[in-house]
DNA sequence: CGTTAGCACTCCGATGCTATGAGTGCTAAC
DNA sequence: GTTAGCACTCATAGCATCGGAGTGCTAACG
């Protein structure tokens, strides 16, 4: 079973019983591997796309091989390194780390890959920033609790005062620092400016900016790169657009994602929920800062991708970041 | 001629004859189209792809057909709204602006969207701007005199103190403010630290931070958007993988959008004069801050895009841009 | 002289047929 | 339980055929 599957990976190609026999150099003969593999096919291990083709692992097929039989890689010399110097520039800002975990994986593998930051359900404001950049134009700058750094511009209606901005400190310091991110709703905001009386009209602007940066705070924020690297695989052939719509939509990724707990995550096919990933394989893991978990960092290839190498490759990749993430973000 | 280019648009078949004189109701007969085709395949505007085979525009065919027979048409009442709708909201932010006229462009053209920030070869620093988030970490927010943002947090090895942060404000005040972006280099920050004594060795890592940041804010930052509206067009058929690799990477792209002087820029295949285009024509116009000219935004797609219906739309998306992007700078 | 009708010719694409061969399932012998 | 042998299946490639859309050319027409 483990040479099937590890055939055909290899090859992409159907494989039948004297092919593997010969590839794998085994010390049986053709029928017996042919009784054998007729019988994963009765257990729904494998599957024939047509009688008298070779075998393709199944789904289920592909699971029984992740799970029972499958035998890690190390993570090569070269790929260390690569993985390591690809990340390290400018590694002590989150955003920019995951840039380069992405993009690293994405050369790397030959794959999509993707990063979620973790959906800010638990996130609160940490800090919130105005820089007067002109005379009614400010900028405004928001951290969440989970190191999420957004900003905008922004444009007032009448001119930028110390005043005006030191009560939005105020106010700022003293009800929306701590403020969980999901929880700052325009209702919430009019309360706000309600209760500041003579100032509201003035704040009105600066909240609504304050409610949309939270909002993009809060949302987990995914990057995809190397797209392009699955047009190669021939598994998609007539199917490639329905695959790269879905993966240009944010959400259904992000959710995917984040769903998970725990370090590792291995969707084949349909596993992952969705009709357009039914030939492609996820496999993606958990980074952690201080320990707890945060966002996630994957890959997305065909289901024939090579599990047993780029498994690890996924997990080291997963580790450093979460190293590098732990440290930027230390107190 | 104009028919032939229009009904090819239209239809995306080579056109015959006898087609052309169905479809748009010439009052001259076939043999006379024959002859005027054949005349046009002999100046280069039309190519057959063989023998007893309808005509197709060349290149030359659309250069010409967009130069002097197109009919501009208006840009109808649905579009528009459209447009206004899908910028308006957070324009007052120029990233965000950026983002909104791109994913509306390829939402509305299915094609593949790009927009480009200039190239900040004549920006400078504006305003610099330090956040202590924690006891040594920091975010750094740079503005360019372009408005362009950057941000990223970085980390010291020392705690960050108030001493520490004045002094590179007064740095920062007297030396960087109005610098020119590219001319900000290693070689030059490491004079300024050399010219700071004592505190060179705590301002090293901020200076680094922004060299990162002055590079990253001139660097003409480009986004795409719908790329895989593309791999629906059947002209692309086995090649997409070229072209999305291309696309994917962002250099060529930025340094094609800034290329051009004045408003509008029409390029068929390889006008662009990168191979990699040779199937698709790119249609972007400049979008100007306060009279002057900033970034572009335009669209790609086949050469057989509906030239006549798309350039007053870029056009109008583009003018759009400039008025808020205006506003949204305004002093 | 430009336009038109007629006609023979070209060549792509679809269709159908056949040969090939990799692969199978089954049975019988080891 | 394994193996050898054999008949069978079925996708694929190759080849010939055919139809049709479209052409170029020539000759007639106004």
């Amino acid at each position: 079973m483990a040479a099937v599957v590890e055939l055909y990976i290899r090859t992409g190609e159907p494989v039948g019983s004297k092919l593997l026999l010969a590839e794998m150099g085994m010390h049986v003969s053709s029928a017996t591997i042919r009784n054998d593999m007729s019988e994963l096919v009765a257990l729904g291990l494998l599957e024939q796309p047509h009688t008298s083709a070779g075998r393709i692992p199944s789904a289920k097929g592909y699971r029984y091989y992740v799970d029972h039989l499958m035998r890690r890689q190390e993570v090569d010399e070269s790929f260390r390194k690569l993985i390591e110097v690809g990340i390290a520039h400018g590694a002590d800002d989150p955003a920019r780390l995951l840039e380069n975990a992405v993009a690293v994986l994405a050369e790397l593998t030959h794959c999509a890959a993707v990063t979620a930051t973790p959906a800010g359900d638990r996130a609160s404001i940490r800090r919130i920033e105005l820089v007067p950049v002109g005379q009614k134009t400010l900028m405004m700058v928001l951290l969440s609790s989970t190191g999420v750094l957004k900003s905008r511009m922004l444009r007032l209606d009448m001119e930028v005062t110390p005043t005006l901005l030191e009560s939005f400190y105020n106010m700022a310091s003293c009800t929306l620092v701590g403020y969980p991110l999901t929880e700052i709703s325009p209702v919430m905001l009019q309360g706000i400016a309600a209760s500041l009386g003579g100032n509201a009209l003035a704040m009105l602007p600066l909240l609504g900016a304050v409610s949309d940066l939270a909002q993009r705070a809060s949302q987990s924020q995914i990057m995809l790169e190397g797209q392009s690297n699955l047009l190669g695989h021939k598994e998609y052939d007539g199917t490639v657009y329905e695959l790269m719509e879905f993966l240009n939509k944010a959400e259904p990724l992000g959710q995917l994602m984040n769903r998970t707990q725990g370090g590792l995550d291995v969707r084949i096919g349909e596993e992952s929920g969705y009709a357009q990933l039914e030939k492609s394989s996820l496999i993606f893991a958990k980074y952690f800062i201080h320990g707890s978990q945060a966002g996630a960092i994957g890959l997305i290839g065909p289901t024939r991708i090579d599990y047993a190498r780029l498994i690890p490759s996924v997990q080291y990749l997963t580790k450093l970041v979460s190293d590098f993430m732990t440290q930027a973000l230390e107190e």
